[in-house]
DNA sequence: ACATTGTTGCAACCCAGTTGCATTAATTTT
DNA sequence: AAAATTAATGCAACTGGGTTGCAACAATGT
């Protein structure tokens, strides 16, 4: 079951969602956040808003969840991915504009892709 | 620092690999081995093979870790990447066998890329 | 205002993965 | 072949992301 009611923390979430650019794990969300909340709070609101269909989810190298506000995948029909990124010098995530299209396995019901880049960010490099 | 010396243990973890032909965790790696592993000596073992190239790894949905042996990316210049797909009803992992090329971005040096499908596999749909 | 029920905080818990250290075993040197 | 060297192993304790049960609280409908 996804989001009910309209609380304070939860529009706090989006907000923060909202002006951050780049994805954000529980813990930055957390860190984030003008008030204490409690991190059980953040983790259920996280997934309601999953379940809703208002944030995507996919795991980094050091298994750590990241969260994203959806970009209209919602349209349905296709299988949809805006790629990720992750810097192995400085771990920063961040997504990739350009849709990536890809070829769907007939083997399976296909429902999602997570598409994980890594390499180095442009300031790590220089 | 990658192997260093052929001990039984590897041998006995590089023959699991070889006889699976879908993605393995740590955990279902431990309980394949024929003899009893400690669990440390088995992720010291994992993380040897992939810094030597001889086995890949990527994050499941549920923050699990999987490894594969590397069926030829080794050649070096492309990204390659054969997909993942994670089955959401009966959590099993397997390769695709098809080869996935991908636009590389131009804004980060990107060593390489993970793609995981999720859905529902042939048997779980049935 | 009241009843209903979704949401929150808290504390305890789970589990994948890590780490420090003493012991063991593979490889090199003599 | 024996000794020396050092990588690999087992163990136990630990870390940290994420979950869960439950009582207290707060949003929503009447
Ligand atoms: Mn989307
Ligand atoms: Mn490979
Ligand atoms: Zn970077
Ligand atoms: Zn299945």
């Amino acid at each position: 079951m996804g989001v009910v009611r309209k609380t304070k923390h939860l529009e706090q979430v989006l907000r923060v969602f909202r002006q951050s650019s780049d994805p954000l794990s529980a813990r930055m969300l957390l860190d984030a956040l003008p008030n204490e909340v409690n991190k059980s709070t953040v983790y259920r609101m996280l997934d309601k808003l999953e379940d809703d269909g208002v944030i995507h989810s996919f795991m980094t190298l050091e298994h750590i969840r990241f969260y994203a506000l959806c970009k209209g995948c919602s349209s349905g029909q296709r299988v949809d991915s805006h790629a990720h990124f992750q810097c192995t010098s400085c771990k920063r995530v961040s997504c990739f504009s350009d849709e990536i299209v890809l070829p769907i396995p007939e083997k399976a019901r296909i429902t999602s892709v997570q598409v994980l880049f890594t390499g180095q960010c442009q300031s790590c490099l220089s």
